[in-house]
DNA sequence: CTTCATGCAAAACATTTGCAGCTGG
DNA sequence: CCAGCTGCAAATGTTTTGCATGAAG
């Protein structure tokens, strides 16, 4: 995974330019991150890490998300019944489909996505600065 | 107003049909959410109903939004850190554009969305239920 | 050393649930 | 009538905050 190590050391630098301290569990957690396997939740992040340092606290790994939020480091997909769920290996908005059943989250590549804020601008006025895409439905297995 | 009339029939016709009773406030309910001005939200639509049936609880719009749910009858929008926001008018989906200064919603008519769904099972398999397209951006008054 | 990060517990939210009494059909 | 609706209050679940202690740089 030479990928989500070199992501990890972007994430690293990219606090550390923005006065935050890299701490173990710090690092820890924006290991988990920057790996993004399935889009996880702070809960999933706090017991991943916990297992290494069992004394972390989900408040560490909130704070953590937070700053990585500041800085445009980490995407984050809110749901309101469910918890967030967070890309630190794509921290820009790209399109997804979640599985209704198992809530497992995929990324996705459109193609057509490309001018439609320049559509949206047309129609509207407004100056976009991002957006969110998501596709919900059954995923293979789900599906029986 | 007629269109919004027209859709407050539609929508007591439905929960009627599903065997749901309608009393007074669930009405006035309908009604806010039918017109969906602004996309308000449960607190929004509790004050509106509040003006005409002062005892009315909030409990009891969540209960009404959520039989409107089930029965396919108002569209849900989530956020974690807002409260999520209704649109009971065009209850299928569409994308929006929200002001992420004063939480203004703007429905959308994207002509390019069509064949994503198609695109997104062809790319993984999925059986594509719904989606959920908003944009983020200041709208022409909040840009100064 | 000084400032920031940590972990705990409590607070802050939106939303849901339990329940006794009311009411639509 | 009686199943479903109401309003209240309490419970839930996620995220945030306050604060004393500890560690990074």
């Amino acid at each position: 995974m030479a990928d989500s190590e070199l992501r990890l050391e972007q994430m690293v630098a990219r606090l550390r330019e923005r006065g935050h301290r890299i701490t173990a569990q710090r690092r820890a957690i924006l290991e988990v991150l920057a790996r993004s396997v399935g889009h996880p939740s702070a809960e999933q992040v706090f017991r991943i890490v916990s297992t290494e340092f069992p004394k972390t606290s989900l408040a560490t790994v909130y704070k953590t998300v937070t700053a990585l939020k500041e800085a445009g480091e980490v995407l984050e997909l809110e749901f309101s019944q469910d918890s967030n769920r967070y890309d630190g290996n794509q921290p820009y908005p790209h399109p997804h489909v979640l599985c209704v059943t198992c809530h497992q989250i995929v990324d996705l590549d459109l193609t057509k996505l490309g001018d439609m804020a320049d559509e949206v601008t047309g129609q509207t006025g407004f100056r976009i600065l991002t957006h969110r895409l998501d596709f919900y439905g059954l995923c293979p297995k789900c599906q029986e």
